[in-house]
DNA sequence: CCATCGCTAGACTGCTCGGTCTATGTTGGC
DNA sequence: GCCAACATAGACCGAGCAGTCTAGCGATGG
């Protein structure tokens, strides 16, 4: 990956996660990047859109390396999902509770509408939920239990995620964490 | 309410949990509701800001009146849950996926910095939030238990929210719902 | 019948947006 | 050493943005 691409995607990825698509402008992530506008639409002929779809990919695939990492650990699921809170915790602390999530952030603003980066959102959503479904279906959980599990833990985790950057608070975090370990307690 | 107000604020508010505050431009608030630019800055003299301070506040005051209206009728706990998860299921697919949470579409885009808008959705939050623990302790709930179920049940269906809406598929609104109420089955 | 004032009406302004275009490096194969 | 191909550089453009301003409408009270 030539590193001009890779650094204009991840000062977006950056600014679109604290603040949206729109509220972004181009000349925010060029002067962040210190990158001239040539080089953006030379790595991007398709502008602005084309390099969100990028973020929302590379968004994804770390999102599931992290969750192969933690899948090579040999973690349980109550492991993962305590592991899971206290890194997003610190997370929001260390950014000032400035980062938020991305695919959230953009799919908001996309709406119900059929757009491309809501088709973008929408896989993105899909395949991190699928690689989780698979995880835990090899931890022993049922078939289509898991695929209710990773559902419900996403959907939760992002709402979580909202009200806690609003509040300047991590206690969502935790409180979502402990019902979704009961539930997976529980089966 | 002078009816030229309230109109600006229906139209304001649809369009803002559609798509956010940013993608949102003036042009088309006055246009859908038929209003010229004279008459919104005459009601709104701090204009598009102004305005969808008065969508939240608003916002906030109608979630509480159903919360209300709910308690009125005499519906426990588990029952409250169930009505809420039908009636967003049947919201969202009425709304062909197209309307969304206001608090969460502009509490995204404000992220964690401070802004009036960002004050605005955390006290919008917070206000629904104690209204809904208040019903909770009156059903038997104690005080602190009370407390974290309100942000527990409010972050994740928001959560729902988010991914039902991207999937257009209502499945992580009922998920998140069975949880809740397993959650509430025991205490 | 008129003066007042809340409200409507929309032309206008300065600015920033995303996107295009041409010119200028820079680099690797021959 | 030379030529493509790749990449950088930023001036430039039309469109659309939020916001301002003046003019006029219409009901209400004197």
């Amino acid at each position: 990956m030539h590193p001009t691409r890779s650094r204009l995607i991840t000062v977006a990825t950056r600014l679109f996660q604290q603040r949206g698509y729109h509220a972004i402008g181009l000349s925010e992530i060029l002067a962040l990047s210190e990158t001239p506008k040539g080089s953006l639409y030379h790595h991007f002929p398709g502008g602005k859109q084309e390099l969100a779809e990028a973020c929302i990919r590379r968004n994804a695939e770390s999102s599931m390396a992290a969750l192969d990492r933690v899948s090579a650990t040999g973690l349980d699921i109550i492991g993962f999902l305590r592991n899971l809170s206290d890194v997003t915790e610190a997370w929001l602390q260390r950014t000032d509770w400035l980062d938020g999530s991305l695919l959230a952030a953009i799919g908001q603003e996309q709406g119900g509408a059929s757009s491309p980066l809501g088709e973008a959102v929408r896989i993105a959503y899909q395949r991190i939920e699928m690689r989780l479904a698979r995880w835990l279906m090899a931890e022993g959980v049922a078939v289509a239990r898991a695929r209710d599990m990773a559902a419900t833990i996403i959907a939760s985790q992002e709402g979580a995620l909202v009200l806690a950057r609003s509040r300047h608070d991590a206690t969502p975090v935790r409180l979502v964490t402990d019902m979704l370990c009961a539930m997976v307690d529980r089966g």
